[in-house]
RNA sequence: GGUAGCAUAGCCAAGUGGUAAGGCAUGGGUCUGCAAAACCCUGAUCCCCGGUUCAAAUCCGGGUGCUACCU
């Protein structure tokens, strides 16, 4: 059995901080769970821990691909996986870090990813084929699997489009739209979830995006355009970039953006939390005020070293 | 002081006699290959008082507040 930890919460919650400091005294290595770190060259829209972070405890699934490469969920639980076991094997604790559920979810839970491969220009094959209508998409997804059809709802495309790609890939039923939910075989998992008051979550979302756009956003968005980058792609999707690209194009600042990936973030920081109030094990931990919250922190501690015990 | 206009949910806002569109925000939620994505759900009896009418956010009178212009 692995023991592996994770510190999930919400965006600008302090998750860097505290799992970096985790990851010092109790001699761990960060596994990052951010589908936007991952990235190479995207260091300042996604808060990346910064160069002296990055030094002092070992990172890994940060700066792991190129902006412009594809990247999935199967792809990184199978990389995550690898990684988690040779920090085991070196006798470090495996410290999962980050913000993105799905991520999260994959290394929880034996989601397993069979069938076939996501495949765009497929999808988009399904979607000129059925005239781009949403009814039509509906009524194809229905005949290859009501169950399916029932549970995704007719205007969420994306998700039809990967159903009926799935199916007509030779899947026959979704049977994986049903909450079988094994948790992952092989880990002892600790669940620790970083929160704080609404309020003051919000409070510091605002600080860091300006914070971010100070540190020259635009910049990063403008050499990313330069290596070749749109808005087209799937990196460039991440909340900072694609406001900040939008700007750009209408011949306006980062900071008229400012607002709007303000916006966008509390949005993204409300999904989280909702998110992960679906695990039970779940372990929260308040953190209160802007310096580092050396009771939660304490408590946090207990919670491990218990966990490590058996 | 005068004249005109406006007053609808936290904000923007439609509706000008038949019982309150929509957008944003907020909150809640879904989630198996783009997840910082995609999608779903969520609120008011219309400034106050009186009147006309079977029926008023909608018409009339008065009050209050805001705005513009004038003196």
């Amino acid at each position: 059995m692995i023991k592996l930890l994770f510190v999930a919460g919400p965006t600008a919650c302090g998750k860097t901080e505290y799992a970096l400091r985790l990851a010092k005294d109790l001699g761990g290595e960060i596994v990052s769970a951010d589908s936007m770190q991952i990235y190479k060259y995207m260091n300042i829209g996604s808060a990346k821990p910064d160069a002296e972070e990055l030094a002092a405890v070992r990172h890994w699934l940060v700066d792991e691909i190129e902006p412009s490469e594809g990247f999935s969920v199967a792809d990184y639980q199978s990389l995550a996986r690898r990684y988690i076991s040779e920090i085991n094997s070196r006798g470090k604790l495996p410290i999962v870090s980050g913000g993105t559920g799905l991520y999260i979810n994959s290394l929880l839970y034996d989601m397993d990813f069979p069938g076939c491969k996501g495949d765009d220009e497929r999808r988009q094959e399904i979607w000129e084929e059925c005239e781009r209508d949403g009814e039509k998409l509906a009524e194809r997804l229905r005949r290859l699997d009501s169950a399916a059809a029932e549970k995704i709802h007719p205007n969420n495309i994306k998700r039809m489009l990967r159903a009926v790609e799935r199916l007509e890939g030779g899947e026959d039923s979704l049977a994986a739209f049903a909450d079988v939910k094994k948790p992952a075989e092989g880990y002892d998992t600790l669940l620790i979830a970083l929160a704080r008051n609404r309020e003051e979550l919000y409070d510091r979302i605002n600080l860091r995006v300006d914070k971010i756009i100070d540190s020259g956003l635009e910049n990063e968005v403008r050499s990313l355009m330069a290596m070749g980058l749109t808005s087209a792609d799937v990196a460039m999707k991440g909340i900072g970039y694609k406001e900040v690209i939008d700007a750009i194009e209408a011949g306006r600042s980062a900071e008229d953006a400012s607002e709007l990936i303000k916006k966008n973030t509390r949005h993204y920081a409300r999904r989280q939390i909702i998110w992960l109030r679906r695990y039970p094990q779940l372990k929260k931990i308040k953190l209160e005020g802007d310096a580092f919250d050396e009771a939660a922190y304490a408590s946090m501690r207990e919670l491990i070293e218990e966990w490590l015990q058996n």
